[in-house]
DNA sequence: ATGAAAGCGCTAACAT
DNA sequence: ATGTTAGCGCTTTCAT
């Protein structure tokens, strides 16, 4: 059907071989013979086989890329990275989405995973299990995990724990010293890496601690990382009886957004009686006018993908992990308590 | 290094071709043989190079998807919904971020999407050119467009006029009669797809005429798809002198959001003052209380997913564009004008 | 600088 | 029901 190697050979009068060097640009061919053999490919239409190649060589010129959802802010911006950064490199991406529920994630990790798709992985806050850790190593493949940190995996991400202090340290700054937390993490996201609402927590106890502010257990409350999650946790807040805490440090920008929605819809006011801080500079941050600790995660992504491009083209593996830093982005959702 | 079929039918006692055959659960061979070949497989941690099956069968058992930008809440649910249909068939997904501006464009066209890394071709909102088209034909892959009609290929849908009719048409009923459009489309965004921009205006313009409303150019206002440009083209509106549009109509939640925030941030009450409505139904809509026609992009992928399975299933191919329906929902961002 | 020929790891006739 | 043998479309020694 399509054009083979034998026919560009054939048509431009030379082995496959030369043509097949021609086309890689290798050094051994006359600048002539490959000019030729390169207008004749593109006449022909001729566009090699990646599965040949691959068979061949023993590399697929592709990374396997694993995530546990894609219709996601932060997901799909780190898969974009991460795809721009193999893009660079002409290598492909084969994507592989195992929900959140992990009903497929057996059989994508057997028959996809392993299969030889990629010649690398990158999982984005995906919590492998041991056996899964093991089944991963076992095929050899440079791997690095993205967005999260996984044991006995090198990681990309961010200091969660430092972020959320920072977050919480803004609210303390100004005066703030009945602060609710809203994360995300339970039972619904199993399958997400729990690290980082767990790191997050931290962080917020850190900053209360070194800000000598006890932790009132019922500031914090776990839901999902979603606006309507955290709205209708708010929402249950505020219909009770107060007192209110005078600000929220959410876990997400979208979890913030959430919470500041429920807000208004009490009538009150952001920051005027709350103030409202979350973690990630969303594209509706900036808008919404949310301060924020902003983290990039396209760059994460790409970060993430050059190490393992990196290794895969000989260099030394990068052993390590990386972090990469946040800022606090002030707009209009924080200020000072009401008094 | 990692075992091959070979290992396994040496360990099973067996011959390449019973193992094939065992692994693939083909009838013609005895279940206690499968069963002993399974093991030794499982035991030996094999897994068949998708490569070398991709050769030896023609057919790659993945699917080319390419999408002008991932970090999107339309284009990413697209994907998880091509993505849980391909996983259902066992297909694996190779996606292809071709990114708006299209430098990489040529390279991913050649080297990539031709270079026969799946079986079929699923192409998000992309505004292929006739070159591409053709160059795409002579492939020979099942392909099939999803997100909006592009001329010569199949593809599946919603229908944009009528949506954007729906949408006016609820704010006419409301008695609305000076309307924004806020839309997308303008050159940032070239190489998305211009026909979904154009529709929408479309039936914003049919809507009007029907109801005998003259249409006012200066309430026709392109931007790009986003919260921040529609926010600053209402900005701009509503700094200047007036006579404000009683109502918005944006081309999507996010610029819907966008113009919202916009409204608030000049002390101006949603639907008070004016009304919003969007198209999408995005995920930060419910608790944004806004108003919109709601698509679901997931099954939208999910449907174009089945259809270009279905064809290398070898059912007749199914010609013919597929258009899902849209709903309005109404929530609290639009009411009647003040007066 | 170029060609011939031997694989790469599978699947698919074709035997038996 | 199972084994033998050819490929599939490339890349890569090894010659020349």
């Amino acid at each position: 059907m399509s054009p083979h190697i034998k026919d560009v050979a054939d048509a431009a009068g030379v082995s496959v071989s030369t043509v097949s060097r021609a086309l890689r640009g290798l050094p051994t061919v006359n600048p002539a013979t490959a000019e030729v053999v390169r207008n004749v490919a593109a006449n022909l239409g001729y566009v090699p086989s990646a599965a040949a190649a691959a068979i061949a060589t023993g590399r697929t010129r592709a990374v396997n890329v694993v995530v546990p959802a894609l219709a996601t802010w932060f997901f799909s911006s780190l898969v974009e990275g991460i795809d721009r950064e193999l893009r660079k490199a002409s290598y492909d991406m084969a994507l592989f989405d195992l929900g959140y529920t992990g009903t497929e994630r057996q059989r994508v990790f057997h028959r996809s995973l392993l299969r030889h798709r990629g010649d690398a992985v990158v999982a984005v806050c995906i919590d492998f299990s041991a056996e899964e850790r093991d089944e991963l190593r076992a095929t050899g493949l440079p791997t690095i995990v993205v967005g999260n940190p996984v044991e006995g995996l090198r990681f990309v991400g961010i200091d969660e724990v430092a972020a959320a202090r920072l977050a919480t340290q803004h609210l303390i700054d100004l005066g703030h010293r009945d602060i609710l937390h809203l994360s995300g993490g339970a039972e619904a996201e199993l399958r997400l890496n729990a690290r980082v609402p767990k790191d997050r927590l931290q962080g917020f106890q850190d900053a209360l601690q070194a800000a000598g502010i006890p932790l009132d257990p019922s500031r914090v409350r776990l839901g999902r990382f979603t606006a309507a999650a955290s709205g209708s946790i708010m929402d249950e807040i505020l219909d009770g009886p107060g007192p209110y805490p005078t600000a929220v440090f959410a876990a997400s920008d979208e979890m913030a957004m959430g919470a500041a929605l429920s807000i208004y819809r009490h009538g009150m006011a952001v920051p005027g009686d709350i103030s409202v801080i979350g973690i990630d500079d969303h594209t509706l941050s900036a808008p919404f006018g949310l301060t924020t600790v902003a983290q990039r995660p396209a760059e994460q992504g790409g970060a993430a993908a050059r190490i393992v491009l990196d290794e895969l083209a000989g260099h030394s593996a990068n052993e390590g992990n990386l972090l990469l830093p946040v800022t606090l982005i002030e707009r209009g959702s924080t200020g000072a308590p009401a008094h």
